[in-house]
Order: C-alpha cells, then sequence, then structure tokens
DNA sequence: TAAACTATCGTTAGACA
DNA sequence: TTGTCTAACGATAGTTT
C-alpha cells in the first residue's frame, strides 16, 4: 500500500510480517474505534499474532468484548441453523439444549464480573495497584455507563 | 475522508449513519482478511448495527468468530486479575472457579459441534438444502483444514 | 433504500534511525 | 527490536444513478 503495491499472500520475511502486523493491527482497532463512534454500533474484536507468546490484542478491552461475546452467543443462532438434514437433527436438538444451558450460565457470569467491578467502584477503592489490563477493562465499563447516561438524559430532555 | 475531512463524532442523520456503517463494515472486513493473509493470524470480528433488525457481521462466519472466542476465553486471563484487591479475593476466586467450569462447557461444545459438522461432510450429503449461513460456517471450517493439512505437508517436505 | 462513481482523505510498505 | 517518515496505495463521503 505504500512504494509499491503488495501482493496480498503470507509474508515469508518474520520481521516484515511482524512489522505489518504491528501496523495493521492498530489501523485496524482505528477503524472499529471509527466505526463505533460515527456509528454507534456495539463491537469486538480479537486477533491471535501467530507469534507464540505474544498477548492476544482484544478490542474494545477485555470485558468489552466479553459482552460483545455474550451477547453474540445469546443470538437466536438456533433459527438459522435449525433447519438442517434430519438425520443431523438428534444431535443439534442435544447440542442446542447444552447451547440453551452455556448461555444461561455465561449471562450469570457477566451479571456477577459487572456487579464485582461495580462494587469495588463504589468501595472508592484506591486503583493505583491495579494492572493495565484490568484498568483498561474499568475504563471501558466506565464509559459504557457514562454513555448511557448521558443518553438518557437527553431522552429525559425532549419529555 | 473523501471530499470533506469527517469529524469524529456521532452521524445524527440516519440515513448517512446507515450508509457509513454499511461501507465502513465492508473496509473493515477487508481489512481483517487481508491481516490473515498476510500475518496468518487467528481473528474475529462482530459488529452490532445499531439498526434494530439487522443482524450482526460476524466474521469470519459464526464458528469461525465462536472458535477463536473459545481460544481466547481459554486464556489464562485469572493470571493477569489475580492480583486485585485482597478485600475482593474471595468473589474473585469464587468467579474464577465458575469461569473455569464455563470454559471446559464451552470447550465440550466446540468440539461437539465440529465433530456434528464434519460427520455431515462425512455422510457425503447433498448440501443444497444449507442456508447461507450454514454454508459460510462450512466453507470457513473446510479452508481451515486444507491450511492445516497444506502446513504438514510442508513439514513432511522438508524432514 | 442500495449501487456506482471519484475526489479527497487516510493507511501503510519500505527505508532509515 | 520498535518508532518515525513519506510516497504511493487504498478507503470512503458526498453525489449521482
Amino acid at each position: 500500500m505504500a512504494r509499491k503495491k503488495v501482493k496480498l499472500a503470507f509474508i515469508t520475511n518474520s520481521a516484515a510480517r511482524r512489522a505489518s502486523l504491528r501496523k495493521r493491527k492498530i489501523g485496524i482497532i482505528k477503524k472499529a474505534e471509527e466505526i463505533c463512534t460515527l456509528c454507534d454500533v456495539e463491537a469486538c474484536a480479537i486477533i491471535f499474532s501467530s507469534f507464540e507468546n505474544d498477548p492476544p490484542e482484544v478490542w474494545p478491552s477485555n470485558l468489552g468484548a466479553q459482552n460483545v461475546i455474550t451477547k453474540f452467543r445469546n443470538m437466536p443462532e438456533v433459527e438459522q441453523t435449525k433447519k438442517m438434514a434430519n438425520q443431523q437433527s438428534f444431535s443439534r436438538e442435544r447440542l442446542d439444549k447444552s447451547e440453551d444451558h452455556l448461555r444461561k450460565q455465561q449471562s450469570d457470569n457477566r451479571q456477577k464480573e459487572v456487579a464485582k467491578i461495580m462494587y469495588g467502584c463504589l468501595d472508592g477503592g484506591d486503583f493505583h495497584h491495579l494492572n493495565l489490563h484490568y484498568l483498561k477493562d474499568l475504563c471501558w465499563f466506565l464509559n459504557k455507563n457514562i454513555k448511557d447516561m448521558t443518553r438518557r438524559i437527553e431522552l429525559l430532555k425532549e419529555a
């Protein structure tokens, strides 16, 4: 995309690949932030580097991503795949049941986690000892709440 | 980004917002495909439209995303958040336990789902009755297997 | 509404520090 | 290795179908 039209294929040179990955990860996340701001969507992105001990890039934060994932999993996907081959209907039914159970547990876990964080905030604790990972989550969570509250204030103003 | 430098804020005009969302979703997914091809990463993206009955954009496919999500959830996130405030250690411990249980179930479900699809393939069934959603999943799954096999062949050649 | 178009803005490959 | 620079490539806002 610069100085030369790049061929869309695996970059064999691992230093160049690493450099490209680093830049493009930043690019994608910027795009994600833009679409979020401009169009007010809920979204998440997870990128696992192929370089073994790199941590995955998780956007907008660990917690933020998990929230979107939960919403995604709670979708009625079942409706879309229900009309599959009859021969598969039995195992499909068992799977659906197991998935429903899983989804319920996920919702419960999410609620517990969110509550825990909220309590942590309300405790008026000192957050200096928390690591970056957790702070990123917390930041996302607070931003989300501010956004929701702003929206509710706007609605009240209109009424 | 064209004809005019756009202000990075919520687009109040809903027709314009919708148009922007449509274009930018395509853009992001293209970027995701590129980073995947160039740098060989495992990644997924989920975008929920704020327009109510739009289905969410899920890339690379429903199944593909779920696979990445499972990998993400199986990460030792616990390690990163373990050293939180002591006052929270008890609920944290309970949560960890519950999360571990959840992860195990997710892995199990994933395995069942993948097996189900594989069996469907091996049955030599007719896929014409399947909907686009499921075909996208299947396509992703087969591509993944081809990629893995190609890699194994390359390794064998070297040896 | 959604395509197609295209001028303009944004991204990034390659070179260097 | 990562950060900065910038020419060239790519994405997209606004406009027209």
